[in-house]
DNA sequence: ACAACGATCAACT
DNA sequence: GTTGATCGTTGTC
């Protein structure tokens, strides 16, 4: 369980960053679906993003969750990252996976997500979740609203994140939304 | 059938 | 700041 600090909007088919630039494919097919249920991906061969599918249906649209703050559940967290990391490289010699693992287990709570293949990491997910229902209270992956005696956190806006190739305007639009100076934020701290 | 390319992360110089 | 890991999806032929 946690809380999310970071998203990154994904308005439609003329977005030329989102994955509905395309059209509807077997990929992305869960965009076009109603809102509220997930769509996991697999980027650079090595990581999962969770996303929100946030339109209805026929309109693809979706958040992606770029970073979490943990807050229960820390520890098995922690160990599932370090059997990951074990588990990662082939060549990798005794030494460096004892350095990693080091590195994992002295990493600070709020760090553990903040980045969107590190959530779906720490959240177990994978494609195979996309479609589950986020706004079922039953769904064993669920969105859940802020406790009333919850600050209203002040939200920062700056451009997406890793979408160069997207090109103007799509670059510049201001549709990464962030908790200001939140520890737990993805990325250089100039856009915290 | 094939080649290029990512909505990334960690390690290294 | 740069680079390697790693593979499913997409566009092209």
């Amino acid at each position: 369980m946690g809380r999310i600090v970071e998203i990154e909007a994904y308005i439609g088919p003329e977005d030329r960053a989102s994955h509905a630039r395309f059209g509807e494919t077997p990929r992305n097919r869960a965009m076009y679906g109603p809102a509220g249920r997930a769509y996991v991906y697999l980027v650079y061969g090595m990581y999962d993003c969770l996303n929100v599918v946030t339109e209805t249906v026929g309109t693809p649209a979706a958040l992606l969750v770029r970073a979490v703050e943990p807050l229960e559940g820390v520890e098995p967290m922690r160990l599932d990252r370090i059997l990951r990391s074990t588990r990662r490289r082939r060549s990798v010699t005794g030494e460096q996976a004892a350095a990693a693992a080091d590195r994992i287990a002295r990493l600070p709570r709020e760090r553990l997500a903040s980045g969107p293949g590190l959530v779906a990491a720490a959240f177990g997910l994978d494609t195979g979740w996309t479609g589950i229902d986020l706004c079922d209270p039953a769904s064993p992956l669920r969105l859940e609203r802020q406790l009333d005696d919850e600050r209203r956190p002040e939200v920062r806006e700056t451009p997406r994140i890793g979408i160069d190739f997207a090109g103007s305007p799509w670059i510049e639009r201001p549709w990464r939304f962030v908790e200001r100076a939140h520890s737990s934020v993805s990325g250089p701290a100039a856009l915290r």
